[in-house]
DNA sequence: AATGAATGAGCGTTCATTCAT
DNA sequence: GATGAATGAACGCTCATTCAT
């Protein structure tokens, strides 16, 4: 839609190659996000990239790949950043509190992604046994190791699954994203909604004083 | 295609037509379940409900409608057992342990329903928009009130929205519910992780004693 | 294939069921000799069998399998009729005589099939090894057993190869069939073009006399 | 991809155009024996050409045209090759029997041209009938007359047109070099079939002595 | 001349939906 | 009501061709 502005690079040439896959990635966020994946086409993506619909198969093998691609490029980039910020906080109920608020954070940076990952994410059985798991595994298994290595530390309580705890927690995430992304965001916001998520969380895995 | 020979059913049967749409019902619950709204074809519900495929138009106006309809009349039943349960149980953490326990009892006793619902739920952010929000929302609803009246009651600590509190607590049982549906299911199985969840959340609800 | 027993529609109907499937072949034939078969459009034979585009896939898998089935319905009933017309004949020579006969009558009797089987029967490789083979083997092999019944009965010479023969008097027919259809008559016709290539095949399969 | 570096021809190079289009040919040769026409990918020649996608249409118009081009440019060469050979021998027999070890030997040396000829000449009707058609022509013709100098000299029966001779003959060929191509080469070679064909068609166009 | 990334028209095929029986 | 053959709009993908570099 803008972009062509000066489509005229003669010289300089600030967007390299690799750009126009990005700019398709970019797309696709958008438009899986507004119309889910089996609704969105092909041709729409296109468009919204700038490209001609020829130009996504080059780049992508599939509609399908298109979809994949996208969640292996976006949450290798979303674990990178997560666990540079989790290393920057010592205390472990400090970081389950930073995981909550990154992953609501992520929600009013990129609407989009956030709605792709949480909502498109399950739009395929097959895609999500297939592909997704992986990285998806990864990112839970990022959050366990926060929980364990806190309560290694004494400082939660060790009578629960790290494991059962993450996915929970995802679990717990992504039904506040979900109700946001749908439009009934809860008054007061995703920033009040993490704080008091927070706050139960870790209340409830704190360790219980030497009486009841 | 063969099967009707002797439609023939025992003696009376008022309900013919009842009788029909409840099938295709099942049968979508089915073929949705492993397969997924969009990959699901029409025809594969029709020959599993044994019905012809026009058949199913007399009962509903579309797939989407069947999807919508299949939500509709689930989730309304699900809610009559759910709110009897409730009111069966007199103390608010108990009733809270008891939504738990009913969330996840559906994965064991009702599989394809529960993969439909935690999966299927959201293969189409239309559909999703559109339809499935009211019954979703009562759902929702049903739960926040049972987290509110406890915190009238005293029960539970009143320093956080009943609704956020609600909606967190249907993620995590739908994060749990999809590991499980994903085909990874916690060792310890579905209870062991819903009487984790619960210990958790019943601590993170407490009430703070006198101090804090 | 069976199936029409009593199609009996209600009453009159004179394109009865089957029809279809026996319609499209036609429409088949027609366009795949006027254009080829890579330079056919489904949608095309559809308009001319009077069907929709999605009808053809009710009969056949694919366009290649229209193609398949085509030969293979074709050529099977050729190649009942050629054997019957074979058998009334005592001669060997003569039978030679009747298979030109037969095969350059097609042209005229049903030129769009001759095309087809003459011009597409090479259209793909692919086709041609893998479907096509076994009926035209079965052919070439009906007009290997006439070269080589009048062998053992002493009627023509003994030292070719029927298979050669068969294979190389086909390739002849099939050679003047190709110019036939590419718009070059030879002048007198086909009938005169066979009874030369008759007189020639003959002479050169008559035994010789004592002398070498 | 490599190659370029030093496309240095040892010396003097006249022609670094025409030996690109001489590599495209090869190339185009090749791919077409193997997959046909149709299935043959523009930037499958050029790969192996050694060449870019967009170089082929530096030489040839367009797909068409390549093949167009390979006939036009093979097929003179063979018509040279054969024109010489053919005055080399003086019998008119002997001529007919030099030619079909020239069209069968083809198979051997150049099994891809070979194949080229015999299966995508007929690949598209349209080719066939607008272009191909003029060498085609010639090649029969020039068989046409060796038949009808050897009528003439009194060598050869003179009751059968020599164009339909001529077109048999080329059939009969084709069809011998069909199934070789195929995979089902006749036991004992082409070599024996090729005499065996002499043999009788010689046998067939030979003049009948006074009586019967 | 040579390149090869980009294009976009075009096609085979699918499948939700209709409707004559 | 019930059927299932027929429909045809719609879409993912291919690939010959172009053109900026």
């Amino acid at each position: 839609m803008t972009e062509r502005r000066f489509s005229a690079r003669k010289r300089d040439e600030p967007r390299a190659a690799g750009d126009k896959r990005e700019r398709i990635l970019r797309a696709a966020v958008k438009v899986f996000a507004r119309k889910g994946f089996y609704a969105s086409r092909v041709s729409e993506i296109a468009k919204a990239a700038g490209v001609a619909d020829g130009t996504i198969y080059l780049y992508f093998k599939s509609k399908d790949e298109l979809l994949t691609s996208l969640f292996e490029d976006r949450i290798t980039r979303l674990l990178d950043v997560l666990r540079r910020e989790i290393e920057a906080v010592p205390s472990g109920p400090d970081r389950v509190r930073r995981i909550i608020e990154f992953q609501l954070g992520l929600l009013e940076g990129e609407r989009d992604l956030a709605e792709v990952i949480t909502v498109n994410l399950r739009q395929s059985t097959r895609l999500l046994k297939q592909y997704a798991t992986k990285r998806f595994t990864e990112y839970l298994d990022l959050m366990a190791h926060v929980i364990a290595d806190a309560q290694h530390a004494g400082e939660l309580r060790t009578d629960v699954s790290p494991r059962i705890v993450a996915r929970a927690l995802f679990g717990a995430l992504d039904g506040l994203a979900l109700t946001w992304a749908l439009g009934n965001p809860e008054p007061g916001g995703l920033k009040r909604a993490g704080t008091q998520l927070a706050d139960v969380v870790l209340q409830g895995l704190e360790r219980r004083g030497p009486a009841a």
